[in-house]
DNA sequence: ATTAGCACTCAACGCCATAGAGTGCTAATA
DNA sequence: TATTAGCACTCTATGGCGTTGAGTGCTAAT
């Protein structure tokens, strides 16, 4: 038995109603809904060749049927149609935008808000990984006269500051030539190429006054531990919309997901994974963890300058309307691109 | 009838067990743990008095009692006794905090998951408001040749950056002495004090060269910009925690409850409206929000170098364990102070 | 002042009958 | 041969009903 147009055609008409009621679709609603102008009995022996396939499953006998995973597989990979936003809803995103709006954290959180209330599931997104954003300037600035604030500053902005200890022997001059030294030394080099390997020469360099020895390794230390923690950051929007959907109705259920959607690792890990696609949806068990039953997740990247830069993305229960969920990231991910190149690169 | 020892005894045993148990608790309950050796016929007449009093409440007749607020009120007024933390408890604080902590954001959030992990309630955390740190330098630091970062750095490190757009026939070097002559102004004022009554006489020294005149201008637009948003942020942690208590397992109350706790100024305003008091209680309706009922909030303040700077807290149901909230609260905000005391003040 | 005793209340639970949505099969139909 | 009408069957959901048991509130005895 083949999966000809005509049973594609019942199975999208089942998704379509499942997805609005998450209630067992009845061959009598097909009948209805579908448009094939085919009676209830026609429809249930396809719908039986369609349970046959993998591609309904039923809750009990003699209960209607609804969408398996691999349906909504298929349904992605084959049936979907892209859909795409009214004027009210672009609207509603660019207003987000044109807010003021102060940093990079700032436009995160903006887009994990908008992205939430748009499609009424969760959002996550990660903050921009500036790994590979050129260095510019490193600059040590007094505070006091035993501290002083350590700056990595690079073509995208601030990326790193530290308070490090300075011995009082060491003049402010003396601090501007360090600066100097080190940002000549590394200005056009990346965060991740700090590394052991340019240190050497380096502090034998600046460490030729004996005094200020100690304090040279500790900068280094510094610089190092700087260089290395990616401090890419995950926001989270609208758990609570979760609540919502009857599939997460027992307080149970509930819990759970909401525990493990409170780990921001796993969230991190999710999100990092799929930097590589512009989208990427995984349906059910095709995010392997255990605790995400019953759950979908569709991630997008953005960008700045083309080049990827992180991503946000949206979960929800697997009858998600995908269709939409796709059409806003996608039109989110123009703006947010847009807006960090507005900041970054723009030189008007 | 007067509220006796005997009546406040009873009343506390019935605190006791219904902060354990969330069951409304029976005469004959308290007549075993009360410790009085007084018969249930007894304890149901005291009951009876207290239910006058307005201390006691019945889910329906014939049913056990519970507390009511003004019950809990007198409970942390009166009868609360200090509790203490044990070794493991002190020990899992100190763990939390002897990691690697990179920058006051990491400290807090640190903090957050500490709380709701120890309490068991959800935590919340606004960051250290530095509006009344010293300013100590302004710098004007290049980024690209149409580019610089401004950066604002206090006592207490760095407290605000931005990107500005420079003209290109600003050289660097003059960048230098704009930064030079802009602490000089500056320096030692609060960020608050950065407004319009120093701009005029610093901006027309600075803007003696015409063509520099709209850099001066746009400029002073973000100092004053960067000095006004307060940039405070709420942090919190352990939302789900909530929904491990019956008060809260109907889905459609812990969905309004989840709501309520999305919207960070609301937090925000909970939080700074205690700023002055070492520790603030608000049980159920004292919390002048609708969408909190059944809710209580146990607050605290942190401070360095003996100045408040924000508070943290924690939010429960109003059988919440006050006393060991309050021990936990105590706890870790000498902790806190002491790890900011460290990062900002200490001079070894 | 305290307590034993008892009637009364009320939520919780299990049981059962009923209704209704939906299937799966068979036989009739185009 | 594909489609459909018809019907028995299945299973959940719902509501009524009696029972159970925890707990009160009152009275009379101690």
């Amino acid at each position: 038995m083949s999966l000809d147009l005509r049973k594609l055609m019942i199975l999208q008409a089942i998704i379509d109603d499942y997805v609005m009621t998450a209630m067992p679709v009845g061959s009598r609603t097909v009948s209805k809904h579908s448009g094939l102008n085919l009676s209830s009995a026609t429809i249930r022996n396809e719908m039986f060749d369609l349970k046959e396939l993998g591609l309904l499953e039923q809750p009990h006998t003699s209960s209607g049927s609804m969408p398996s995973e691999k349906a909504y597989r298929l349904y992605v990979n084959r049936l979907m149609q892209k859909s795409n936003l009214n004027s009210d809803e672009i609207e509603h995103i660019s207003k987000h935008y044109s807010k003021k709006i102060n940093g990079v954290e700032d436009v995160v959180k903006q887009t994990a808000l908008v992205l939430s209330q748009m499609t009424n599931y969760m959002s996550m997104i990660i903050t921009p990984h500036l790994n590979d954003a050129e260095l510019r300037r490193i600059q040590i600035i007094p505070v006091t006269d035993d501290k002083a604030l350590l700056v990595i500053v690079s073509d995208v902005g601030l990326l790193r500051d530290a308070i490090i200890k300075v011995p009082s022997e060491i003049s402010e001059h003396e601090l501007d030539r360090i600066s100097e030294m080190l940002t000549n030394a590394l200005s056009g080099k990346k965060l991740s190429e700090i590394s052991n390997s340019y240190m050497p020469d380096l502090f034998k360099e600046l460490g030729e006054r004996r005094e200020s020895l100690e304090f040279i390794n500790k900068l280094g230390e510094n610089l190092k531990k700087a260089s290395k923690s990616t401090k890419q950051e995950v926001e989270t929007y609208g758990a609570k919309n979760l609540l919502s959907f009857p599939e997460y109705s027992d307080i149970e259920v509930a819990k759970n997901l909401l525990d493990a959607l409170e780990q921001r690792d796993m969230i991190y890990a999710l999100l990092s994974n799929a930097t590589d696609l512009e989208f990427s949806i995984k349906i059910g068990s095709e995010i392997e963890d255990p605790k995400l039953t019953n759950c979908s997740i569709v991630t997008a990247t953005y960008s700045i300058g083309g080049r990827p830069l992180g991503s946000m993305g949206v979960l929800g229960p697997t009858r998600m309307n995908y269709s939409r969920v796709l059409a806003i990231l996608s039109h989110i991910g123009k703006s947010l691109s847009e807006i960090l190149n507005q900041m970054y690169l723009d030189t008007d």
